[in-house]
DNA sequence: TGTACATCAGTGAACGCGCGTTCACTGATGTAC
DNA sequence: TGTACATCAGTGAACGCGCGTTCACTGATGTAC
């Protein structure tokens, strides 16, 4: 059945259209004042017709949320894997609130509005999300021997201490520090150094 | 005048009375909930009778922000000050994540409402904000010689880590990772302390 | 002390707004014979 | 190929909601003489 191909294909792009629309009025206004009716109006359809393609505003916003979430793992996969593990670490870190930066409405679609879905460290996680990548570079790091844990302070606990680290910086440069002028970048280069260097031996 | 006396200290009380309940809402509901006439009704007055008191909505949310401001300074100023001076800047960073933890509410007014008034390093700051707190500490620090500032890696910025790190460390546990069980305040010591050492000789 | 007046605290009703969602509908497109 | 029918995409109007704010008002309290 081509027509059912094709009206398939073009569910799926209308679809996509809405959740365009509906990104752009996030990144212009954002998300507290997204509400459906303009999405509609942007996307020029009525409200009413949206209904036939999300259950209500909630699914559109989750799924943005998910698109933003695999952006973000794209971000952390960029830093080549061919460096040592210490400094592959900070490039990540870099990397994180590089994301943030350049995409503040997608970093917060992330982390205001998904809750984790894990609850303890002993909980499987999905092995393509964000976490899991920098856990994984922790490991290889502590492999190689540039890191070193210590009684009490883990695997989890060091990648959640960076994660900390980076998810500070991001925030505090995404608002409360957003009009403040200075070379992010440089200092946050230092203070991933000096906290790898004091995760050495 | 001692009615006049009178009336201003009604007119006191009263106002404080409305910002009370209007607090209680948002720790509640949250801030994106709170509305006006929803305040008034807690607080057994109509909606229209807030204007005694406040210009608005927005006034209300202004000085709750404030009085949050000044819980927050109120923990960074607990730890004594006759500890060595390393070890009272982990006692500092563990009493803002302290802060966030005990009071979420006041967190987010503190630092999802407020913009920063400061947007230069060079900017005189308001001498009894959190910053201002952290920074003095650094400095002792510093002079105790139990840290050391390196090329481009000076004291605003060294501030700015070590606010990063227990920024983020508070903002994960107060949202994506508030259902997440772990001792926390065992993992952020070890952090700190991991940073502290990355600071030294 | 009594009275006329001014100030005060607070109200009820209305303003116009935008919201998410539902539902009966219509006109266009595709299907079966 | 033509036609009767089914499915589809999309709509207009209405639902009830809660919001922030304004304004003319009222009854109570305090003041001045």
């Amino acid at each position: 059945m081509p027509e059912n191909k094709t009206r398939q294909n073009r569910h799926a792009s209308v679809k996509q259209s809405i959740l365009k629309t509906a990104m752009a009025l996030i990144i212009d206004k954002g998300i507290a004042k997204l509400s459906l009716r303009e999405i509609a109006r942007k996307a020029g359809y009525s409200p009413a017709s949206l209904y036939e393609y999300f259950e209500g505003k909630d699914e559109i916003i989750a799924q943005l949320s998910a698109e933003a979430f695999d952006r973000l793992s794209i971000y952390l996969s960029q830093p080549p894997t061919n460096i040592p593990p210490d400094k592959r670490l900070i490039e990540i870190g870099m990397a994180y609130v590089k994301f943030a930066r350049e995409n503040p409405e997608h970093y917060d679609l992330v982390f205001n509005r998904l809750p984790s879905k894990r609850s303890t460290a002993s909980e499987e996680i999905n092995a393509a999300s964000p976490y899991i990548i920098v856990r994984q570079a922790v490991v290889e790091a502590i492999e190689s021997g540039s890191i070193v844990m210590s009684r009490g302070y883990d695997l989890e606990a060091i990648t959640y201490s960076l994660w900390s680290l980076a998810h500070g910086m991001a925030t505090l440069q995404n608002t409360h520090l957003s009009q403040f002028e200075a070379d992010f970048d440089k200092v946050n280069r230092s203070a991933f150094e000096t906290f790898i260097k004091g995760l050495g031996t």
